[in-house]
DNA sequence: ACCTGAACACCGTTCAAGT
DNA sequence: ACCTGAACACCGTTCAAGT
């Protein structure tokens, strides 16, 4: 079918990386839920650093389009920042996507040049686009630049400690914090 | 002398879960720099388990300690928040000592119980801490409540960026965030 | 009391070999 | 084009054995 084995392995990698971290997944395990071989899965992707860099760029991109399709839609910029925390609530809520580039940052300082490059890209990604919403908002680029980065520190740290208190309305209470840096 | 093994190897495994994370680092590379075998340091903690909780538990009951200090010492609660920002940001430049929670608390999902649960110890110190000193500079229950996950996980996120950024001013710019949170 | 060597089932990776 | 078996050096863990 059009789900091949390549996309299945991505997708099973994304949700192990989630749950437990880059280092603490395997091949072997892996290759068990797929009926195949750990060797098989070296034809697909010849280390786990290419894995793991076919992860993060795919979660990436994915969100690069939703990102620009955000911007294109609402013209409101301080809307269009709402629908970014709507967006981190939903990944964290229902699939576990959004929690992949929280374990590759924690994780970042043990893992090869390659990935640690796509999460530079992805903090770049974030924080830009939130800082564009910013300055269409009427603030000076200094206070864009400050403020995109303590919005997105309350996001990964909103998301983290609703992990770690195993609590959903953990990362709720910590948004209300971005609501006010928002209409400020 | 007073360093014994079993302490030099709670020092270096500290380091390792700073750096790399707890399931990356292993028995056999701390054994080799204290120069004996991997299957000694299973005589000081019978299991990679035992010496995680070690090491959790070694750093929160510091942090209690520092903790209890500033609030004796520092009767204006709102100055006493400020020295808890201090603390991060020398911990987080000088040893990573802190960053060993943040670590922790991503992989979270991946450990053991015993260290989830010391996790959940260390989340609990630092929120009803800070709750109380905000409870003590005027605000309700309610307010104290939220702020607390607020600052935590300004704190958190500051931390993970400055990281994940490699730039150390990630996180002056979030804690600009964190004095707002305290004097408003 | 503290350390070692040898074994076990695990891991990523390689490669010749199968279909 | 895709998968396998067997081998390699790694991992945590156990245990009988050394001093």
């Amino acid at each position: 079918m059009t789900t091949n084995t390549r996309d299945k392995i991505i997708e099973l990698a994304q949700e192990a990386i989630a749950t437990r971290g880059y280092s603490a997944f395997s091949f072997r395990e892996l290759a068990a839920e797929l009926g195949i071989k750990s060797a098989s899965i070296h034809y697909h992707f010849p280390t786990k650093t290419h894995l793991g860099v076919e992860v993060a760029r795919n979660y990436r991109s994915r969100l690069q389009l939703a990102l620009e399709h955000i911007a294109g839609q609402e013209p409101d910029p301080k809307e269009a920042l709402e629908n970014l925390v709507v967006i981190f609530r939903q990944e964290a809520a229902t699939s576990q996507r959004m929690t992949v580039c929280t374990m590759l940052a924690a994780e970042i300082k043990n893992l090869p040049d390659e990935i640690q490059r796509e999460m530079k890209a992805f903090y770049d990604l974030n924080l830009n686009w939130i800082a564009s919403r910013l300055l269409e908002s009427g603030l000076s680029g200094g206070e864009s630049y400050e403020k995109a980065r303590q919005i997105f520190a309350l996001l990964q740290g909103g998301l983290m400690g609703a992990k770690g208190q195993n609590d959903p309305a953990y990362f709720d209470v910590v948004m209300k914090a971005v609501q006010r840096l928002i209409h400020s």
